[in-house]
DNA sequence: ACCAAACCCCACTGGAGAACCGGGGTATAA
DNA sequence: TTATACCCCGGTTCTCCAGTGGGGTTTGGT
């Protein structure tokens, strides 16, 4: 897993669409892009990523904007970490390379700590991070009052 | 956690240096290449890198090479891939930036998926590889029987 | 019909790190 | 003294990240 600054924006952007889901209405780029301080012309380029990963769907045309594909409690962070950085073919050291016991032994803890890291990843859904949001704008409200 | 080429060369490495620990004689790097097909030159700088984070130390000279520079049961896969990789500070994206609600949540997942793959890492040492080892040779050498 | 809002696609840049290769210097055992 | 082995420094190629920019296309509102 990455955890990655790129990462970091798709989530973010997700999570601006999850809690803006019930409205119905698209949201835009720009809006996501000035809320959590990211470069919109990046922004759009992971957003594309997300699309074609089917994760959400676009509305072209003014008016336009991203939604959810489909329910925020449907969406893992494991599902768009994958397909924000899953692409990249090779994140596990060439296979290709002659194995030895020693580097089984080797790949085993390193597909040991992959597990461990889905496991947190497959736990946590869009609508979870939309509840906590909720939650910690609350507390944020009673401490302004 | 990277989990790369190089930090699989690194372990590669200490378990070949652990294995060879009783005899309380150095190991070259030579050695170690050619029995873990890692090029020589490169596992070179590794290995300096290893001394330098003061876990392993060499012996210059004619007959010289590497010893681990403690016990293999005081040596964690948390220890060893920190030192190999981890001189670069942040792997977490830039905190410089100005933070939401949201951010402070995706960093609090990612802080707990650090922490479960720290936890796997941290409870194997190399004694741990080591005996692991021993044991799927001595299974090799059945099947060969 | 037109316009502006919004997405869409492609290309390019600068920087960092991985995975090497190579040369020359230095300590040490025999 | 000499061969052996580590030591240090530098360069190369490649890929990815993190952006920036230009031009094209769809669409709702007037």
């Amino acid at each position: 897993m990455e955890l990655s600054c790129k990462s970091e924006y798709a989530l973010l952007a997700l999570i601006e669409l999850a809690a803006h889901h019930a409205k119905g209405e698209p949201l835009q780029i720009r809006q996501i892009a000035s809320q959590q301080n990211i470069p919109d012309r990046y922004l759009e380029q992971l957003l594309a990523t997300l699309r074609r990963g089917g994760l959400v769907r676009s509305q072209r045309g003014a008016k336009g904007g991203y939604l959810l594909a489909r329910e925020p409690w449907k969406i893992t962070l494991l599902e768009a970490l994958e397909c924000i950085e899953g692409t990249n073919g090779q994140k596990a050291p060439a296979s290709d390379r002659p194995h030895t016991v020693e580097s089984e032994i080797v790949r085993d803890i390193w597909q040991e700590v992959r597990d461990r890291a889905q496991a947190v990843l497959q736990k946590y859904t869009l609508q979870d991070l939309k509840e906590q949001r909720d939650a910690r704008h609350q507390v944020n409200i009673m401490y302004y009052i």
